[in-house]
DNA sequence: CGCATGTTTGACGATACTCAATGTGTGTGG
DNA sequence: CCACACACATTGAGTATCGTCAAACATGCG
């Protein structure tokens, strides 16, 4: 359980902005030929850093934000008594950190959840560009903004759904984001265990070991440890409490 | 219950951002003199609007951003199935209307709760003054982080906490802000109702007003209706869960 | 003054937590 | 390569917290 610190060294010649694949989550702005290089310049890539390894700690010195190319990470904060708590999960294209924008320091910590790589962007460096390019400016106050709602989303989904609607709601949440990514939107790989997904969802594991069966006795998904196959997509939709049409709340019955 | 649109026409001559006492909490930077005046020059002042009033709402272009002189506000999202869900209380020197910075719509609607009355801040303008001052834009990407990290405050809070610590936790954190805007901070009044503060803190109605009672019978606070004087700010932060000191979490027997 | 809205209090019940035991997988070291 | 240990996952039983329903009470606005 001994967590090494991420030690980013830079890689002699990887991948460029340029050619990303990720460009279009990551940043989605329209630069110029010029202003892409410009950025890619600031960027750090790194060699994969391994399962557990922390990426940065809260409350050290925030000096670069971090996209994510493969792999993925959680973030998460200590209660005063010590326990954890998951502030999110992010995946290949997302920027981590920028919360700590306003502070100069990190408000949580990053530890990998499986051998990942990621882009590290000084923030000195970067806020120099911000000034030069207002399409850098609005791509970053998007992804902040990003950042708002989403945690937005999370605080309905805390304070009104119920224990099956949190969990539809974060597997269709991943669905999403494993689509936007060219992956299946039906068939994945949890990197996260039951215990983080109970931790991020405020349920207790046991909870979600139940719903999880209580979902496939129910046909709509198939689970075989952490590989998931979503079965039924929009009986997922209306047991999340999201969609529109009238859901009148029945939870499910075992089969 | 026909809330009006709020219409903010601008004030024949009323405060400057030069003069404002709010200007500390509103936008926090050392800007020169003259930057000071050209960011005045773009914020209008509105004349008092009326409670229940409707600052912007959700889905609407977002064209400024607002910063509160005096009154308060609510923002809130509306649930699949038409409940509102408070996403935050609004206080003078802070700032509405961040979150919808990506989207270039409000992602939420902004009601006031008494009279009130606001900065507008025309988006448009204000990104050509982020281009010019860095001071300016950090400080506004500071607000955004603050924003961040107060969601992801009361993520924990919904995720974590019971309804004792919940209520200790917003009754402490309203304190904190009245405090930082110079008003007492143990004698206040409520501008919210019992029903919004448990929309707010995910709680029935029902379940604020016992535990307000609660408090009462244990002399953590005294109640009068709107009316709240907190009586034991040590005892409070204990129930909070917040503090350091070993809570043990026991919770609170009647008097 | 009366109706509407907001607040308090009580009784009851459901959802989800805790505790506990068993089952399953994963990684490590012999 | 197997065996063991450890963390993770599942399932069950009992319970507590908080939500729902309901009614009385207070407050405020027209």
């Amino acid at each position: 359980m001994s967590s090494k610190i991420a030690h980013i060294s830079s890689m002699p010649n990887s991948a460029h902005c340029q050619t990303c694949s990720l460009s279009s989550l990551c940043l989605p702005v329209s630069l110029q030929d010029d202003e892409i290089e410009q950025l890619d310049n600031i960027v750090e890539k790194s060699r994969p850093l391994h399962k557990g390894d922390i990426l940065f700690r809260q409350g050290e010195e925030l000096r670069s934000i971090f996209a994510i190319r493969a792999g993925s990470l959680k973030t998460f904060t200590l209660t005063h008594d010590g326990e954890e708590q998951i502030n999110g999960f992010y995946f290949p294209g997302e920027l981590v950190g920028l919360a700590g924008l306003d502070e100069g320091e990190y408000p949580m910590s990053a530890k990998l959840m499986e051998t990942t790589t990621v882009c590290e962007i000084p923030y000195a460096r970067l806020d120099e560009l911000l000034g030069q390019m207002p399409e850098l400016r609005r791509s970053l106050m998007r992804s902040l903004g990003r950042e708002i709602r989403d945690d937005q989303q999370m605080l309905m989904l805390l304070s009104r759904k119920t224990a099956e609607q949190r969990i539809a709601t974060f597997l269709l949440k991943l669905s999403t984001r494993y689509q936007a990514r060219g992956y299946s939107a039906t068939q994945f790989r949890l990197s996260m265990s039951r215990n983080e997904i109970g931790n991020y969802l405020g349920l207790a594991v046991e909870t979600v070991s139940r719903i999880f069966t209580r979902f496939s006795s129910a046909a709509l998904l198939r689970v075989e440890g952490k590989e998931i196959e979503l079965l039924d997509l929009a009986a997922l939709n209306e047991v999340s409490g999201d969609s529109h049409g009238e859901g009148c709340g029945h939870s499910l019955k075992l089969g």
